[in-house]
DNA sequence: CGCCATCTCCTACAAATGTAGTACGACAGC
DNA sequence: GCTGTCGTACTACATTTGTAGGAGATGGCG
């Protein structure tokens, strides 16, 4: 299987994901390059970025180790599997758990047109994804 | 349009959902309603619920009307509206806002399969909605 | 080799959430 | 009418998140 037991990794906030991705996007970051990643959007203290990671750190979402004076991070779990989770606990506070009824809705309210069903078919059957 | 500007209501924590499931189910709720409807699952202190309802009370969510003694709560929102709401801004935090991203997601995941693409188109046509 | 620029660490604080106790007001039965 | 029960209001406290300042460690440059 793809994925035995999907881990719970509770919610991430805007900020912890964006920080989250600028790790992933490298492979490491340090403090100060993840703030660089962030300046764009938001202007945090670069104290700031470096609470939260110290916090995602003991969240066990990441792992640093010293280069010299700074620390560089890397991710202790895969994009997918932090998505893949957060999906999961959304689907269930939400809709019952019933990821058909997410999409209706997401058809219902336009976010997705009906032949952008079709689109993500083509999209998956192409990627050679496994399912029936 | 059906939905002219989705207003942003924020996402609601699980316990609230369930809250506002109970009056949302009932139309109206009395603070031990809630507190009955919730009891399967959750065992609060009445007081707790108590507060949760005054919170949502004054972020908007609900109003409440003074019966007798108690207070009798009803829904200032439609589920739908906070559905849409909470879907589209998660759908920006983990998705950058691409609702087919999410859908090929769970495709992948195999939280939909692949013919239930077919089943809620079906199930959407037949609903007359009015989407192409 | 010493000093400055950096970077980390610890501490702090406001808001939101989950949780509940206490105090007080009101209604119902005796 | 008095009292007890029930419900609301207010207060309280821990935890998480977002935010950042100050102190102390450290490495590079002159």
């Amino acid at each position: 299987m793809t994925h035995p037991e999907t881990e719970d990794l509770g919610q991430l906030s805007g900020l912890q994901l964006s920080i989250m991705r600028a790790i992933w996007q490298r492979g490491e970051a340090s403090t100060a390059e993840v703030v660089a990643s962030l300046a764009d959007s938001r202007d945090l203290a670069h104290t700031t970025v470096g609470t939260m990671l110290s916090r995602l750190e003991r969240r066990g979402l990441i792992q640093s180790r010293k280069d010299g004076k700074h620390l560089v991070y890397r991710a202790s779990v895969a994009e997918t599997e932090v998505k893949r989770s957060m999906v999961s606990e959304f689907l269930t506070r939400l809709f019952d758990g019933d990821a058909k009824e997410l999409v209706a809705h997401l058809v219902r309210e336009r976010d997705v047109r009906d032949g952008d069903l079709d689109k993500v078919r083509e999209l998956l059957n192409q990627k050679g994804t496994d399912h029936v």
